[in-house]
DNA sequence: GACTACATACCAACCGGTTGGTATGTTCGG
DNA sequence: CCGAACATACCAACCGGTTGGTATGTAGTC
C-alpha cells in the first residue's frame, strides 16, 4: 500500500481528482486532464487504476477516509452534554463553509449524481461514504435523545441522515447561487430543527 | 415559438433531455444519444440549439415552465390557512417522490452540479429554476409568519430556500441509497420543522 | 421563390484504454 | 555476498471509436 517513494502517483491523481471532479464533476473530468494535474502520464493512471470509474471509486474511499480522519479529530467530541455535541458538529460544518465552492462541496454527493444509473460501483462506494459519515453522528444523536429521554417519532439514523441532506442541497443552492451565504443560512436552519428538537414542549410533557 | 406542426423537433429534443439528463447527467448525455430518443437527426439538433450548452439552458427554462404549471394547478393553493398551504406543499412534495429515481429527481439540481463552474449559462438558468420555483413558496410562508404573528429571526425567503434544499440532499441520498423511502423520511423532518416553527413556544410567548 | 424545418454526410479533436518498453526494487538459492 | 528471476512503478506513443459541431441538400409552407 503505502510504499516509502516520497509521494507515489496513485495518491497524486487521487488528490487530482478530488478538486478536479468537484469543480467539473467526473464525467467531464477527462483522464488526461487528471493526469496532468497529478503531474504522471497515462501510462502511470492505468497501471494503478483499471479503468477510469475504478478511478471514481478510489477517489470516493479515498475521500471517505480523509474526511473521515478530520471529523474525528474534531474538538466538538469532547463537548460533554450530547444535545451542545450534536450542534457542534452542525457549527462545525458552518464553519467549513469556506473558500471556493469547489473547495467545500462534497465529492462523493457530485458522483454520485451522475454515476447513480450507469455506475453501479460508484455509486456504492459513494452510498459507503455518505451513508457511513451520517453513522458517527448517529451515535451522539441517540446519546442525545437518551439524555432528553424523548420518545421521538424520528429515529436517530433519519436526523443524522437529514443533517446530510441538508448539507448536500445547500452546496448545490451555493453552487447554483454562487454564494456561500445561501449554504450558511441552510445550516442555521438545520441548527434551529435540532435546537427544536430537544427543547421541551407543551405537547410532549404529557 | 408554437409552430402548427405536431410535434416540433425543438420539443422532442427537450423532452429527452429531461429524460436523459436525469438519469446520466449532462456531460454524460451525448448530443447523438438525445438525438437518437428523440428521434431526430443531428442537423434538426444544430438547427434548434446553438450548441449543447444552449441545449442545457432551454432545457432548464423548459422545466422552469412545465413543473411551473404543474404546481400553479395543484390543489394545495386553495387550502385557506397560510400555514396549511405550506404544509399542503409540503405534502405533495412527498406525493411526488414516486417512480423510478430519475423520474421524480429534479433537472435542474442534477445539471448545476455539473456546470456551475465551467457553463455560467446553464448555472444562471439553474439559479433562475430553483429561486424561482422558491419565491413561489415565500408568499405563502410569509403569509403564515404574519397570521401567526411571529417576528422570526429567519426570513420567509430563507426558509423557503431551505426546503429546496431539503428537497435536493434527499434526491442525492436516494440516488445514492438507490431507496426513495430515505428521501421520504427527510420530508417528513422538514414538515415537521415548519410546523414547529409556526407552534408557539414557551419562549415566544412574551 | 424565399424561408423554415428538418435530413444527410462529414470532420477534426478528443476520448478511454492499450502497447511495448525502462528503471528500480525485492526475493531467494548458492 | 552475489546474481538470476521476478515484481512494481512508471513512461511515451499509439489506437479505434465517439465527441460536438459544420456544410450542404431538400421537402413543404407562406
Amino acid at each position: 500500500m503505502s510504499s516509502p517513494h516520497r509521494i507515489s502517483a496513485r495518491t497524486k491523481l487521487l488528490d487530482a481528482a478530488l478538486s478536479v471532479v468537484r469543480e467539473k464533476g467526473f464525467s467531464a473530468t477527462s483522464v488526461d486532464e487528471l493526469c496532468r494535474e497529478a503531474g504522471v502520464t497515462k501510462g502511470a493512471f492505468f497501471h494503478h487504476f483499471d479503468s477510469k470509474d475504478a478511478l471514481g471509486v478510489a477517489a470516493a474511499d479515498y475521500w471517505s477516509e480523509t474526511t473521515g480522519e478530520m471529523f474525528k479529530a474534531a474538538p466538538y467530541h469532547q463537548i460533554k452534554d450530547p444535545v451542545e455535541r450534536v450542534l457542534g458538529y452542525v457549527a462545525l460544518r458552518k464553519q467549513l463553509l469556506d473558500g471556493e465552492t469547489a473547495e467545500f462541496t462534497c465529492l462523493v454527493g457530485t458522483m454520485v449524481q451522475e454515476a447513480y444509473a450507469s455506475a453501479p460501483a460508484i455509486r456504492e462506494a459513494c452510498k459507503t461514504s455518505i451513508f457511513g459519515h451520517a453513522e458517527t453522528l448517529e451515535t451522539d444523536i441517540q446519546a442525545a435523545i437518551d439524555a432528553c429521554r424523548l420518545s421521538p417519532d424520528w429515529t436517530a439514523k433519519s436526523l443524522a441522515l437529514h443533517t446530510q441532506a441538508v448539507l448536500q442541497g445547500a452546496f448545490i443552492l451555493a453552487k447554483a447561487s454562487g454564494d456561500k451565504a445561501v449554504a450558511e443560512e441552510m445550516v442555521d436552519h438545520l441548527d434551529r430543527y435540532i435546537r427544536s428538537l430537544f427543547s421541551p414542549t407543551p405537547a410532549q410533557e404529557a
